[in-house]
Parts: C-alpha cells; structure tokens; sequence
DNA sequence: GTATATTTGTCCGTATGTATA
DNA sequence: ATATACATACGGACAAATATA
C-alpha cells in the first residue's frame, strides 16, 4: 500500500470545502478524546500533510475552531483544546459577586482596576435619576476565580452621595461593603438587559481571551429597598468561562 | 504628487497588522456614516486598491468584521453593513413570546416546526421531575418578528399529562392557549439559565444568520403557581437581532 | 544569557470555483 | 450567456513569539 488512507478521508469536491472537513475532523478527534482537553494539537504543517492539504487550509480550519471557542491558537508555542467547564454565576435581586460563586471555587475576589470621576453620559443619568453631566464616581474592576478573570464591570456612582467609595473599595475590595459605609444595608438589582458580543480589544485585554472571543454583557441598576437608585453598571462575562443563573429578583 | 495619500493612511511595519488597521478603517468609515447601514461596501479588489494592500488583506479586515457581526457577506452579491437595532425580549416570572414584544414590533407569532415523542433525556427527566427515559412531548418552534427570526426553541412537556399539545400548538401557535387547553390558567418561570456561543449549523439556518453570529442561550423550566414543573424548554436568540430584559421573577 | 529551532501570524500572488446580477 | 463578486485552495516568503539546546 502506498500513501495511509485514513477511513473517513477528506473528499475534494465534494460540496463540502476542505477546512470545514478538516474542522469537523478536528472536533470529532477532540470528542473521540483523540486530542484531550488543553492538550496541544499538532503543529501545522505535521496536520496539512496528515490531511494532504496545504497549510493556509489547516489554518482555516484551525481558525474557524478558535471562533467556534474551541481551540486556542498560541503564536510561537502552538494550539490548544479549550476545557469547557463554566462557572455558573447567579443573576436575582441580590446579586453579589463573591457569595454566588462561593462552593464553585476555592479562591475569588475583586480587582478595583481604576477610578475616575467623570460626568453623567446619558444612559448613567437616566439609570440613576441624576441630570445628564451630573458629576459620578466611574470604579472599574476585574472578578477574579481560581486566578483567572470571570467578569470586568464598569460601576457608576453619584459622586455627592458616595464621595469616597473609590477608596472603600480599594479597602475592601468588595462593593457591598464599600456600601455600607455609605449606610446602605441592603441593596436590590432593579433591571438588567442582557446582550451578547464578540469581546472588543479591551476585552480581550482585560479578561485575558483570544480574538472572536464572546462575551456576555449586561446592564443594570441597583437601587435601595425604597426604591433609591445607587448604582449603575455595565459587566462583561467571557462566555466561554461563565453562565448566568437568573434567580427570584 | 503621485499617488493619492489618505490623511489617515494604513502603516506598514507599526505594529499593528495591516487587516486589522483596514477593519479598523472600516469600522470608522460606518461610524461617520461613509459606509451607511445596509449598504453594500465596495467590492473587495476596490477596498485592496485603495488600501494599497492584497485582496486577501482585505478579506481578512472583512472577515474579521463579518465575525464581529458588523458585516454581512454575499457571495456574488456583495458586503453589506448591518443595521444594529435589536429587539428587547423579556424575561421573567411570566414569560410570554407575544406579549413581552408588543409595541417593538407590528407583527409576530410562532410557528411550530415539528413535533414527537421521545423518551426524556437526564436534563430534561431532572427539569420536569420525571423518571428518565419517560415519554415526553417535544415541541420545536420558531418565533418571528416582522418577518424575521428572533428565536429557535425546543420544548419539553410531561407526555401523559400533555397528551395531544402538538395539536394544540398547531393550531393556536401559541404555547400559553395550548397549556390552557390543559387546565393550566397560568404558569410561572422557575429557573432560568444563560449562556452564549457561535451559532452552529443548525443555528444558522434556523435563524437564517451568517457564520460567526452568536446565539443567546436559555435553558429554562416552567411551572403551575402551585409548583409542578410543566415545561422544560432550550430556547436560543439571535444576539445581533435581540437583547434579554430581565424583569421580576 | 545566547543562538537556534520550532510554531504560529501576516502578506503576497495566482488560479479556480460558485453564487448572483 | 456573460460579467461581477465573494469563496476556496495552493505556493512562497518572511515576521514574531516561544521553546530548546
């Protein structure tokens, strides 16, 4: 026999194009456990001669798996299978980041990435009963579980009323206690929308994913139990590491 | 002078890579309006012109965007900008398809794809609090919106308790009338669960999306206000067409 | 620490296929 | 039918990041 024939061989002209069979090969091999979780692939060209194909095909079967979330591609050391467990983090009236994620992972907490006051834009106005340009504390912050980011929000505060949370929450690392110093017990999630993207540039920057990435965002307010709105905020979720849970708001 | 030079012209060796500054370039010419939605951009070999790059540089700047879900491409059409509007889809303790759209959109209903009978699977058993391998009724539908896909779901109901709702459903196109049928006045959403991803194959010609497009994910499960699980349900929306409005549970 | 090899990323050019106008 | 426009596939060259000797 001259030339390995695999059995279920790619086909040229076939209706199918060559990097879609070589994906769907791929994703076979992962599901059969020829390549295993976080295990790399073989390199480019040892696959383009497995699959006598040339390399640029390889790579856009390889390409169409790292959009799919499946694979990660590594420049200089080579791609991976992603593992595809996810946190699952609880969405309701009482939202908190490190109680809804308590028993899922041994370790997690809050990174206050930066802080600004800044005015109004409209839609944080309008979120927070304040006139547009009123003056508002903007925290930013990255969630962090078993050392790996799960959430980067954008948090808006009336600058009046919380003059000082940036510090408390540097302190505190944690927004319900930043809260109550300000007297606020108890807090309630008033509305979320919630929507889905590819990550952007900062994205992939700040929670640490490859392009094509997803990410689930939402956009909510908090308000007091009668009602007063305090917080604004806008969350992103990389899709591939977390769901959300919607529980009783 | 020799050569027309762009003000803001694309830099060769800076660092960034040429397709990402010419999707970059894109992405503004749509921002101030030169590319208008809906329109068709110039053909690639044109864009490669005046970029002064390879049509395949081009094609990687457009393919980039197409995955961001900012173009659209047809082949032997052309590449059109997609308008960015998305329908907002409720929800919460009571979720209902036609009535949380009313107002957004002057037409919508649901049409039922197929149905059957099939043994429970362990989500579906655990949801719906049967044994697994019980007989279920399996509903598959579509939602439309003036004219458009905005959702693809797959239904779970107890088959002896619902004996006959596939009939129902096709004749009211409605899976409030057809529960009402048996008895059941009102009905509640008791666990909602999020997530997103690529859409596959089937995603995509379901809701007639482009490659690359992401669908919302929710898994759900409904019950009687007295608490028995009546629906188990696998729903999936297209993100560039509709955002989740979570509201009372 | 440095050179070398490995591996993925970018860019070009060419040819051909397929869907649409 | 013909032309247009996007899609696929190949081949080559070099750059950039990483791993290894």
């Amino acid at each position: 026999m001259i030339g390995q024939q695999e059995a279920d061989s790619i086909e040229r002209r076939s209706g199918v194009s060559l990097w879609r069979q070589i994906a769907d090969r791929i994703l076979q091999a992962i599901a059969t456990g020829d390549f295993a979780e976080n295990a790399a692939l073989p390199p480019e060209v040892a696959l383009a001669e497995r699959y006598g194909v040339n390399r640029h095909t390889v790579r856009s079967a390889i390409s169409a798996l790292v959009q799919e979330g499946v694979l990660r591609a590594e420049q200089g050391r080579g791609t991976f299978v992603l593992s595809r467990k996810r946190l699952s983090y609880p969405i309701g009236a009482r939202t908190r980041f490190s109680t809804g994620l308590q028993g899922q992972t041994s370790e997690r907490h809050i990174v206050l990435l930066s802080s600004s006051v800044e005015p109004a834009s409209q839609r944080v106005a309008e979120g927070l009963g304040l006139t547009r340009g009123a003056e508002v504390i903007r925290l930013e912050t990255r969630g962090e579980a078993d050392g790996r980011p799960v959430s980067r929000a954008a948090g808006w505060f009336d600058a009046r009323r919380f003059a000082g949370i940036d510090k408390a929450m540097a302190e505190t690392g944690s927004i319900t206690a930043s809260l109550a110093r300000f007297g606020i017990d108890d807090y309630l999630r008033q509305s979320t929308v919630l929507s889905a993207r590819h990550a952007d540039a900062a994205d992939l920057a700040d929670l640490d994913l490859q392009p094509g990435a997803i990410v689930l965002v939402t956009v909510a307010v908090n308000i007091t139990p009668d009602g007063q709105p305090i917080q604004f905020s806008e969350s992103r979720f990389p899709a591939e590491r977390v769901e959300l849970k919607l529980s009783a708001l």
